[in-house]
DNA sequence: ACCAGACCGGAATGATCCGTTCCAGTGCTA
DNA sequence: TAGCACTGGAACGGATCATTCCGGTCTGGT
């Protein structure tokens, strides 16, 4: 009688089009928000290819679709942090880590939408946790003595973002693009060159954004 | 009678403060626009203390604003790029180059305005210009053989977007965590390890912006 | 001292954009 | 075949801005 997320969308009639209709808005969404965080709601109807009320039956703002987006790309940020753990050298596991959060472009979905929605308590202890797991990944790869020495956890994020700024018109030119970006930092952060410049970041430095905007 | 442009700041009363305005008008547009380059223009005004009259006085429309702001700009980038090409050592040159474009905000300033006006014939000729210190700025660092052989032109642009993405509240430290993972940057260009992924970027792949939004 | 006009601040205007609501279908399902 | 779950898209109302306009201020020449 009742899906409760998505039992894939082979349904037949109406029940099945609002079940496919619950991928293709998300993927929509995703999409479009990924390309500009502000866009418009119709925008993600349009590239659907549904209504407006489709989207508005089923999350009450577009604040609310946001969110779940951005709490999507947290999960996955978090799944992938989980699976890179089980990597047993250290270093292999932070840029295999790094090379597929770049390949998902999980760090545009999570960041570069806060300050567009207030968080949930929820997504607060994801965000926590995602954290607690960067920094296991980082130390790790620390042990291996592969990493440079003055290289910090707060660094992650921020070869993240360097990455996340490549962008072209093709998405999956943009993918191989960030891919060679990364390839570089993660070159720096092997070389054991002279020490970095300046302070490294502290932990809240880049969050300024999400205090609801 | 007349004042070309900007014979310094000291002239008394109205005259004064038109010549004074002029001054103090382009400042605050740049820091406006850097930091949002969709900022209203009455923010602008406010950051310059002056009224709206005083902006629509000296320029006919926010695009001619933004045009000038970005053009002048491009011709920071170019005289960094002159000044570079004195240097002897060829990778210093570069390098240096790399550290005075991000710590003057350059980057933004020319690329991140794209598409919020219609460029100039004058402004095309420039950064035609620009492109060719680039281009030689690159290929006297490969001569010092310091640069990794797969590193292209279109590298350093790229780059510096990648340094641009990095921003916190306060300008200072912008600069500085700029200039950290410019360095980060750097030592993976000098690094000669395994062979850069992806094809790398083409002449005007990155230019998509352009044509007028 | 005086006035024409250069310059200024900021309110008023008019257009555009966008989130949200509303309503008239549409075709399953029972 | 009636009822209903769901839809597409038009209409509404508020917000945001670029731009214009106007009444005031101060300067500089006479």
């Amino acid at each position: 009688m009742r899906e409760t997320a998505t039992p894939e969308t082979a349904l037949p009639g109406r029940r099945g089009q609002a079940a496919r209709n619950n991928i293709v808005i998300l993927d929509a969404a995703r999409h479009v928000f990924l390309g500009d965080p502000k866009a418009p709601i119709s925008q993600v109807a349009e590239r659907a290819g549904v209504g407006i009320s489709a989207l508005y039956r089923r999350y009450p703002s577009k604040e609310a679709l946001l969110c779940r987006i951005c709490h999507d790309g947290l999960l996955m940020y978090i799944g992938e942090a989980e699976l890179a753990t089980e990597e047993p050298d250290g270093w292999a596991a932070l840029t295999g880590f790094l090379g597929r959060v770049v390949e998902l472009d999980v760090h545009s979905l999570t960041v570069h939408l806060a300050g567009t929605f207030t968080p949930t308590p929820e997504m607060g202890r994801d965000a926590r946790r995602a954290g607690e797991l960067t920094k296991t990944l980082v130390e790790r790869a620390r042990e291996t003595g592969r990493l440079r020495p003055d290289a910090v956890v707060e660094d992650i994020g921020m070869i993240l973002e360097c990455c996340a700024a490549i962008r072209v018109d093709d998405e999956e030119r943009t993918a191989q693009l960030r891919h060679r970006y990364l390839a570089l930092l993660v070159e720096g952060l092997a070389a054991h060159g002279p020490e970095l410049p300046g302070p490294p970041p502290r932990p809240g430095e880049m969050n300024g954004r999400w205090r609801p905007s």
